[in-house]
DNA sequence: TGTACATCAGTGAACGCGCGTTCACTGATGTAC
DNA sequence: TGTACATCAGTGAACGCGCGTTCACTGATGTAC
């Protein structure tokens, strides 16, 4: 099996979550290290593509970032709080990248359908945040970071759903009922169901923006 | 969270699975426990409902059943074979649900569409076995009859499709839409996210069977 | 019916393992003077 | 520029835990005579 590529843009910079912490000049760079944090964090992801968001452990990640065990500790509070950063950098990689698809249009059924084409993007790109995302069942009372990235996910594709429906609840509905369908598309993509390689990414992309497209037209009728 | 009820007659008897080894007259009742092998098999069920295919651990379903730690390897060979047997069970009983489904119409279409229904109504109504099916990891090329039991779900939906389109790639790719579509208002479902209690599965159920008429109705045009 | 024996399901203790987390520590670095 | 000091990222050892699996064992049961 081929590991998946890391290029992790959200990984590059954190300067959105360190920028109060660190008001105007840069950190230091750090003592022995250099950025334990983040190499931390990408072994993290690493793991997580290999074993799932279960066979992530501190100890794995320290050995992979060549530090002791109890390094990991300076950085984040437990295993679950390295667990929830990766999750909200999740949430927001979908944020950007399902703006980016609505954006491309004006008509909110193939809104819809660019959404669901690029939801199978994210999960065949990026498995690891895919998994932290959905399977790792972190508890988002105790990272409210965490629950407001979901949330702004769901506010960026809501407006869109309401102009093909405008009461709140079916515009919800229909929402779920387009992101479940890219859903199991993405997960069976995934499982090799639909073959491997990028054409089978692209075929399925394209399985999901025309399941897509037969839900909206189906709710028009 | 309510624990699911774990009614599950594919537990009572497994006359299927040892007709070959006790050939005609009942085996005597287990020494001291009676009948730990299947008492054994529903604490795992439990524990998996409870915490995924990942949370099993042979050391709480033999706590669960009353039995010392090394009681379960006079059963079974190691863990993953007493979870690769709830697996095979997982798929016989997809298997006997999805069957009925397609039995209810002579028409491709609606096949389908009860079919998706039935996927929905699986996963809701026996979560672990869903799970297990799923989202274990088992090696199935270490459990044929795994293998088995898995392509003989295949083999009951193929033909259904195929009514629908000849050609076995298109009706694989066709039936794979539709139980995608499925499986991700199941998961969605399981999530919560369209509410909960029976209601929500009445409701889902018929999402899905939408769905599954809307991609059908799509390979028409 | 009674007895000796074979069977084998379940026991209890033990093993080695990897884990999350804690702790006193150390030593490279940045900074104040 | 030089020096003393404070900081704090990373160390290494240790802890208690639960796990999967093995092993010699025991004692209730079924069976042969």
């Amino acid at each position: 099996m081929a590991t998946p590529m890391v290029n992790a843009s959200y990984l590059v910079s954190d300067v959105n979550l360190s920028a109060m912490s660190s008001p105007v000049k840069r950190r230091p760079t750090g003592r022995h290290h250099g950025d334990l944090r983040n190499a931390l964090l990408r072994a993290a992801l690493e793991l997580v593509a290999e074993r799932g968001p279960h066979g992530f452990t501190l100890a794995e990640a320290s050995r992979r970032a060549g530090v002791s065990v109890a390094a990991p500790y300076k950085h984040f509070a437990d295993r679950e709080t390295l667990l929830a950063e990766l999750a909200t950098r999740g949430y927001r990689e979908q944020r950007d990248r399902f703006a980016a698809a609505v954006g491309g249009s004006e008509d909110p059924a193939e809104q819809l359908a660019s959404f669901a084409s690029a939801y199978v993007r994210f999960a065949a790109e990026e498995p690891a945040l895919f998994d932290i995302t959905f399977n790792a069942g972190l508890d988002k009372s105790r990272f409210a970071e965490l629950a407001s990235a979901g949330d702004e996910v769901a506010g960026l594709l809501l407006p869109v759903a309401r102009r093909l429906t405008p009461d709140a609840d079916d515009a919800f509905d229909l929402l779920l009922r387009v992101a479940g369908a890219a859903h199991g598309l993405a997960v069976f993509l995934r499982q090799g169901l639909f073959g491997v390689g990028s054409g089978a990414l692209a075929d399925t992309e394209e399985r999901a923006a025309r399941t897509a497209r037969a839900i909206t037209r189906q709710q028009d009728a």
